[in-house]
DNA sequence: TGATTATATCAAAAAATATTGATATAATTG
DNA sequence: CAATTATATCAATATTTTTTGATATAATCA
């Protein structure tokens, strides 16, 4: 089932990590990070993520993938970056699909 | 994080799958499953998981030690049988906490 | 009590995931 | 265009998780 996957996806403190990261950068009060042009921006690219968590580049990318592969992450290229953003709808789905499976509330 | 844990027991379709059939079994509107007693009762054992699933017990017993290690299931000796019963309020507590730090809503 | 039934645990094997370093691709910049 | 920067992919390895069969424990039953 399409939950399993996502729980699945959340089930790496990492990427549970990185997902929290994604929907900080698009609803706090203010951008944090800052690319290596200076640029503040809404959404994190891979270099960023990686240097936040002091991560190798593969490693982020591998997990980038995971999650953009259950749809909990677009991207978009923008210029020389890839650019990440959380599917904050697709994980009320998930939210809401695991109420219904478990006759929550 | 306790959430990264519970999206880890969730992320198995077995374990999935034995959740809600734990709260069927105690919220439907009708008991479905009967012990080789014919005993009619909410909560699940062991050995009618095992039949239901057509999985050996050790294979269940581990998925079960996993879901109730998580607090997700909790567990009662009844006799001969030891009986299963999904931890609602975990669960519940666990979909709020996914909303609160992503956000949702 | 001995036999039976239900569940737990353990060690070994199998399968799935994650990490790393190397290399490839792709966009940008000068 | 060559150099640089950012990301992707790949193969090898490591780690974690799951499955199985065997055996242990524990409760009940005759």
């Amino acid at each position: 089932m399409d939950n399993v996957k996502i729980s699945q996806a959340l089930s790496d403190p990492i990427r549970y990590k990185i997902l929290m990261m994604l929907v900080r950068s698009e609803t706090g009060c203010c951008p944090v990070i800052s690319n290596s042009d200076g640029d503040s921006h809404v959404g994190l690219c891979n270099c960023e993520i990686m240097n936040e968590l002091s991560m190798i580049q593969s490693r982020v990318s591998y997990h980038m993938k995971e999650l953009v592969e259950t749809g909990l992450v677009n991207e978009e290229q923008r210029g020389k970056w890839k650019y990440y953003f959380a599917n904050r709808k697709k994980l009320l789905d998930y939210v809401n699909q695991v109420k219904r499976d478990f006759n929550l509330e």
